[in-house]
DNA sequence: GAACTCAGCTTTTTT
DNA sequence: AGCTGAGTTC
């Protein structure tokens, strides 16, 4: 009996949800207590009893957890549960603005969705042809103004109006109304969207279309909502919608988890759920299977320090456990060799290095760990930090996809127009942005048409490029469906010199370029797999949306190390949580802001319930931030929990000096004295020019990177003299180069 | 145009 | 400390 299997193993409270299948149903899911479980289980249960799986939506945090609960589904019910609709909010609103947005006039159907850094660079645009002061309109600064505004579904117009109307307002804000304004109209112009457009427009579109609404009322006749916590206005509101008809809407979450206030999350929306829906019901999941006695003891207590909370005490049946361990080491690097020791001890203990993962509240962290890691030669992954897609390289040939897909993507264009160097500096691209803002034109038309380029006055060098550029794109257009898409990225980054570029200038960090881009190849290669008729701009929109998070494979044996926002949903046996300093975590910018201050605690109670079995909670007394070393005090958090719940040195503080130490506590302090210089970033290898050497006309020269080329004319002598080489790469041509500053060998 | 130097800023968390 | 942007030089 598939229901038997449906229910096999579940309290009863986790049934009862189960069970709940019509009507609104609010779970209220403390850490570790099996909601993914329930949600996957009500999934099943809603098809066993003949919901068809296109009636069923999901809504998850990450395309990974999405992916994972299609699975599980699927092993229980079978196959029919892969076409139950289960996305992030931003996917799911990217593919019902594909389908529908054009007929509701409010978009096109074919934008690209541009990330923050491509969203921030149309920004910095807008500031600049505004001659406002960068120093004082910072381009990131705006962008979060304009990104709030979104998620609490203010328009620009609307945002613009209710300035107006308060004279109070400062000058600052009234600018940002005009760049938010001037912003949305580029954004059309380019036929884009930022991720909170994909929430902010689709909203719009079911407001403002009945039939669209109509439709997907119909459609998700069953609507489920994970992590409700830390939904904002927009994704709230989407919700409401949608669920409007039937009032078939299961949201699960936990308050005590709410840690993205900072995007506009409302906890309210969880808080306030049984007011929306009165005939709501609701099922409190307070048994914990993940954790040991002592840390979820060490988690309450941490938490109860919150006082705006709903009061609710996680319990669990699990062992009592071992206790936590807490260690403050000397700084940072000491800290980060501590951990590494205490890593090889739990090797010795069969724990696995997949089941340890370290934990930290901000990004810069990472480094000093990584450092230890690679000294120690233990194997790790970054999950989160510089992500595979930010990275230069791959950003470059995603704009160079995006152009092909949507030549009126200007931000992407401007990106690559001289990715490799092609002879089109600023001053060229200046005066194509004047003239594009003139004839209102998008720049990729004005480089195709050589008329108007001499109209916009450019030189006949910059020209002959600009024009060689635009047949390369076009051409690209033309022939992209001769290619699969692995093949059309590969053909487009050969074809484009890019690859030439990367090859011929050997260094570590080039090297690592084309590992990347090979990866990248291979996400392309999946895709086509997965998606045998998807075409480059369903590609461009399955990377737009995936995160990194979604890339943590499991089957390698590695350390994890992440900030706590990326673990949460996730689970390890053995937790590190690091660098739990007053200024630190909690962070300094919350310090004056109780709330904030509470969001901070939520954040530590969220990276306390990770741990399975072990937690250790480890800080630094001195730490280097900005290049300076500060003294931080320990983490009220771990004042906040009990003492007999923790083992070994605590309340140590102030560590004294080595010398003052005995000497069998030295090396728990201390970093042992480890070869400076040990470990290096990869560095650009530098090019030593061959000052001293004479040169003259026939000589052979090796170009860092242009190659090898021949030596045409040699104006005036040593070090200052001028070459003219004719390089044998046809596409690089004639270079003048000043023998004292190019990177030039004589061979 | 390319490559260098210097000043100033960075670090909160992310789809 | 390490990166970006502005300014400078040839």
């Amino acid at each position: 009996m598939i229901t038997d299997k449906i229910f096999e193993g579940l309290n009863d409270r986790q049934r009862e949800a189960v069970n709940c299948l019509e009507g609104p149903l609010l779970v209220m899911a403390g850490a570790g207590s099996g909601k993914t479980r329930v949600l996957t289980c009500r999934i099943a249960n809603l098809l066993a009893n003949g919901v068809k799986p296109w009636n069923i939506l999901a809504i998850t945090f990450t395309n990974k957890a999405a992916n994972e609960m299609k699975s599980r589904a699927a092993s229980m019910i079978g196959e029919p549960a892969r076409n139950v609709w289960l996305s992030t909010f931003h996917s799911f609103c990217a593919r019902i603005l594909r389908a529908d947005v054009e007929s509701t006039g409010l978009r096109r159907s074919s934008f690209a969705i541009y990330d923050t850094s491509d969203s921030r660079a149309l920004i910095k645009n807008i500031i600049k042809d505004f001659n406002l002061d960068e120093k004082r309109f910072i381009p990131a600064v705006v962008q979060s103004k304009i990104s709030a505004a979104k998620n609490m579904l203010v328009g620009a117009q609307r945002f613009a109006d209710s300035i107006n109307f308060d004279s109070d307002r400062s000058l600052f804000d009234q600018k940002v109304a005009e760049i938010y304004l001037e912003y949305d109209r580029r954004m059309v112009e380019n036929n884009a969207m930022d991720f909170d457009d994909l929430l902010l427009i689709a909203v719009r579109m079911l407001e403002k279309n009945e039939d669209v609404l109509d439709k997907y009322q119909r459609r998700f006749q069953y609507i489920l909502i994970d992590e409700y916590q830390d939904t904002n206005v927009a994704q709230y509101r989407l919700t409401q919608l949608l669920a409007a008809a039937h009032h078939n809407l299961c949201v699960v979450g936990d308050a005590d988890q709410s840690i993205y206030r900072f995007r506009g999350a409302d906890i309210h929306n969880i808080l306030s759920f049984e007011r929306d829906y009165p005939e709501a019901k609701v099922v409190l999941l307070e048994e914990n299977y993940r954790s040991t006695k002592m840390i979820l003891d060490a988690a309450n207590a941490v938490i109860s320090n919150n006082d705006n909370r709903k009061p609710k005490k996680l319990w669990t049946r699990n062992a009592l456990g071992d206790r936590l361990t807490f260690f403050e080491a000397l700084n940072e690097r000491a800290e980060a060799q501590q951990i590494v020791h205490e890593i090889k001890s739990l090797r010795e203990q069969n724990f696995a290095y997949k089941d340890i993962a370290l934990l930290y509240r901000t990004n810069a962290q990472s480094r000093a760990l990584e450092e230890a890691f690679l000294n120690a030669g233990m194997p790790y992954v970054i999950v989160g930090g510089l992500k595979f897609y930010e990275r230069r390289e791959i950003k470059d040939i995603i704009a160079y996809l995006r152009l092909i897909n949507n030549l009126q993507d200007s931000i992407s264009l401007t990106r690559i127009i001289n990715v490799p160097r092609r002879g089109i500096g600023q001053t060229t691209i200046a005066k194509l942005d004047q003239f594009a803002a003139n004839s209102e034109l998008p720049l990729f038309d004005i480089i195709s048409d050589v008329e108007m380029l001499i109209r916009a006055h450019i030189p006949a060098k910059a020209k002959q490029s600009l024009y060689q550029f635009a047949v390369f794109i076009h051409d690209c257009v033309e022939r992209q469906n001769e290619f699969s898409i692995p093949e059309f990225v590969l053909h487009v980054l050969e074809a484009s010199g890019y690859m030439t570029e990367l090859r011929d200038n050997v260094t570590t960090e080039n090297e690592a370029r084309l590992e990347n881009l090979g990866e990248f190849v291979n996400v392309a290669k999946e895709f086509a797999r997965d998606n045998p008729s998807g075409a480059l701009e369903d590609f461009l929109n399955h990377i737009a949306l995936i995160s990194d998070l979604d890339n943590l494979k499991e089957e390698e044996d590695r350390v994890s190390l992440m900030t706590v926002h990326s673990a949460k949903g996730l689970e390890f046996p053995v937790v590190f949580v690091t660098g739990l300093e007053e200024g630190l975590f909690p962070h300094a910018s919350s310090m004056m802001d109780s709330d904030a201050l509470e969001e901070e605690r939520r954040a530590a109670y969220v990276a306390i319930t990770r741990a399975q079995k072990k937690l250790y909670l480890t800080c630094a007394t001195t730490r280097s931030t900005f290049g300076k070393e500060q003294m931080n005090a320990r983490s009220r958090f771990i004042d906040e929990i009990p003492l007999e719940l923790i083992a070994s040195a605590r309340r140590t503080r102030p560590t004294p000096p080595p010398s003052m130490m005995p000497r069998r506590f030295q090396s728990f302090y201390e970093a042992p004295a480890q070869p400076k210089k040990s470990f290096q970033m990869p560095v650009k290898n530098k090019f030593m020019p061959d000052v001293g050497v004479e040169w003259s006309t026939g000589d052979r020269a090796r170009h860092g990177k242009w190659g090898e080329g021949t030596v045409l004319k040699v104006q005036g002598a040593g070090a200052n003299a001028q070459l003219t080489i004719v390089f044998d790469d046809a596409s690089i041509g004639k270079k003048n180069l000043i023998v004292q500053y190019a990177p030039i060998k004589k061979i």
